[in-house]
DNA sequence: TTAATTTGTAACAAAATTGTAACATTTGAA
DNA sequence: TTCAAATGTTACAATTTTGTTACAAATTAA
């Protein structure tokens, strides 16, 4: 079993516990103890499964989960609901913002356990499209999609591509050569100036206001993401 | 996904979720808050499936079901047993009962639905069509119709083809290439340029005035639904 | 059979993308 | 500071890709 879990819970005591156990059980995990953290670590931390209390000091898991499913990089994150008991009827709602399962507190920890292998086994590796990910920006490639944030950014083919190649190793320096070889189509003959062009139109789309510059220039050794 | 579900149950909450997704679902449903009710009720409304809680204001769930199987008309109605936690203990006698699947509460509805069609499948193999649904787009593979809202869209065999084939991955971007290979017959040989002219024939007889475009193209890459 | 429907292709129209040149601006070394 | 090299920017024509239409051949229904 792998995969990262990050967990939104107040209470350190089951946080510890939990935590502690799903490690051992070669999980890779984190945790917020409130809903505005959590919200923001989860973009970091980009885990396959939430663990998610229902009551929380701050915000609700349900106001959570509802934000989550908003935010299209999490639109198939599948969520675990930590419940107390005697909130049962509140369930209706939980299941309408997007929960995928439940656990109602306390429980055992090969409880949680097998939920959670059921809720990754379900959560269809069909509908899991392949993302490239990177601060705010987030790339389908199966459907050809890009957004920053929420706001789809289209772009060319081209400009596509070169985002694509960025991402696979975002930071790292590119020459203009070789982003030549592994954007172009081999044995095409274009100017090296031709990248620039191409940069300049790609830095124009994803450039959206209020929004810090993505693509470094590094003088006389080519382009990055920043 | 088609049929009638039954649903005796005492919690009204409980009910209203279940059968608001049920019919979401495309499920005909109709429930009882009792046992007594229930059994009547169940003779009118003849289901496909029966969904029965464990604990009943009258009679117990096992009672109903063993009544169930005297009655030759619903010797085989499939049943679906929702147990509260903590009667686990009990479910070797449900089993004896003749009961098809359990749920323990809570639980959430992705479940209660998996559930559900695999005990339909098991059960009356024909009377579960899968249908295709994207948006307002709802594709009988079993009847081979189509419907936008309600209303039905006539397509010839390869539009017909064409959106089944969008549909088994909306979203999804399509090369040509690929659309040729699942969408004709193996070893014909069409130019790609053909596949086009459908897209065009099936856009034409999807996007119904007043209604978005279904079919986005994705230049230099294919199509997909959108 | 005849009539209607479906299908593939060609041909042209429309739209989007692309590469390059030409000029502007920035950068950093001398 | 000065200047050459590197990069940014813009406009535009050529090319590529897609949309659309018409039509004949093939298939199916009546």
């Amino acid at each position: 079993m792998n995969g990262k879990i990050f967990i939104i819970e107040d209470e350190p005591s089951i946080i510890q516990l939990v935590q502690h156990n799903l490690e051992k059980n070669g999980f890779i995990v984190s945790s917020s103890l409130n809903g505005n953290d959590g919200l923001k670590e989860l973009k970091k931390f980009q885990p396959d499964l939430l663990l998610l209390d229902w009551m929380l000091p701050d915000l609700s898991g349900i106001e959570i989960c509802k934000n989550i499913r908003k935010d299209n990089s999490f639109k198939n994150l599948p969520v675990i609901m930590l419940t107390a008991k005697g909130e049962e009827e509140d369930k209706i709602k939980g299941l309408d913002s997007g929960v995928d399962d439940y656990l109602t507190k306390p429980f055992s920890f090969n409880e949680l356990m097998a939920r959670i292998k059921a809720v990754l086994r379900r959560s269809n590796p069909n509908t899991v499209s392949d993302n490239l990910k990177f601060d705010d920006l987030m790339l389908d490639r199966i459907e050809k999609r890009v957004f920053r944030d929420d706001q789809e950014i289209k772009l060319g083919p081209t400009e596509f591509r070169l985002l694509e190649f960025f991402l696979t190793n975002p930071k790292r320096v590119y020459s203009r050569d070789q982003i030549l070889e592994s954007v172009w189509p081999n044995n095409v003959n274009v100017e090296s100036r031709t990248i620039d062009v191409h940069i300049r139109r790609l830095r124009q789309s994803v450039n959206l206001k209020n929004k810090k510059e993505l693509i470094r220039t590094v003088r006389s050794s080519g382009y990055s993401l920043i």
